[in-house]
DNA sequence: TATGTTGTTCGTTTAATTCTGAACTATTTA
DNA sequence: TAAATAGTTCAGAATTAAACGAACAACATA
């Protein structure tokens, strides 16, 4: 962490994002690596600058940028005559993302309609409940969802 | 699983919402719980009974059970003259699961924020696409919220 | 007061994840 | 062709998380 990222407070905002992402879910080294493409300037940087950076072995840094990349989360662009490859966050794709959970949302409301379907008809108060619950989360899905489209129609004339 | 869940069906569908819950960032033992409540008949079992049904250790689904109820995803009824906790799913309180993820999301927004405000005015355009990254969720956070309590007002006039 | 029942706590064991270092491929440059 | 550079793969080490079992506390009942 010396080139790159110059100052104490960049390396501390680096530290707290990797900690909020760790929350969400994501390795350790993965998460400092959005931290990092989060702060640094400019926003792209090569593996070694990462290694360099984050202070891991190669190796981790090389399996969570194929993650990240699987995610995409991160893409990375190239330069003219230059081999090496510059990461960066993806800023048009994050969007695909949050529809990949809504999609996680949807079977699992699947498999608790087929449950409720299995459940006998004593207990209807209880079955009526979860009936209710897949009710809301249809409901969110569609609203998620036409909110995602609205926003990308929007964003694409602009 | 021999007295609580009856059928091979039931246990196969404890096992399919176990895995689903699993993905969701439940440890194995609480999204079993969370399945075994969801199949079984009555909806609601002791301790014990929850023991048997999984095969796992009395502390472990103790203490899955304690997770749960922090995450107000279950709660426990008792009966007069009867000592033991008949553990249930929550068929009140799971809107609030969702409202503290959504609180999670505005956590993130905000060290985004800060992270923005850190950065030079070089790379104008990729500052340009974190501010619209935080312009959605701010607006997503609140219709998401918006929907939350119309969903609830619906709720308690019925 | 003894006995049984319900649920919790805590130290240990087991299992899964994460990270590493070394070797390797592929490509480029000298 | 040799040396250097960029990135990948993989077996094992280190770390972290999950589950266990035994002991324990609280309470009820006999």
């Amino acid at each position: 962490m010396i080139a790159i990222i110059d100052s104490t407070e960049k390396r501390r905002q680096v530290e707290r994002i990797g900690v909020a992402l760790e929350k969400l879910g994501l390795t350790p080294v993965a998460a400092r690596i959005l931290g990092l493409l989060l702060v640094a300037e400019p926003p792209y940087l090569t593996l070694d600058e990462i290694v360099e950076a984050t202070q891991a072995s190669k190796s981790s840094v090389g399996n969570a940028l194929k993650f990240l990349q699987s995610e995409e989360s991160i893409e990375y662009i190239t330069f003219p005559g230059d081999r090496k490859r510059y990461f960066q966050l993806s800023t048009d794709t994050w969007l695909e993302g949050l529809q990949q959970r809504v999609e996680q949302l949807t079977s699992f409301r699947e498999i608790l309609l087929e449950t409720v379907d299995m459940r006998s008809d004593q207990h209807a108060k209880f079955n009526q409940s979860l009936l209710d619950m897949c009710d809301f989360y249809g409901e969110f899905e569609e609203k998620v969802e036409s909110f995602i489209s609205e926003w990308k129609k929007d964003r694409q004339t602009k």
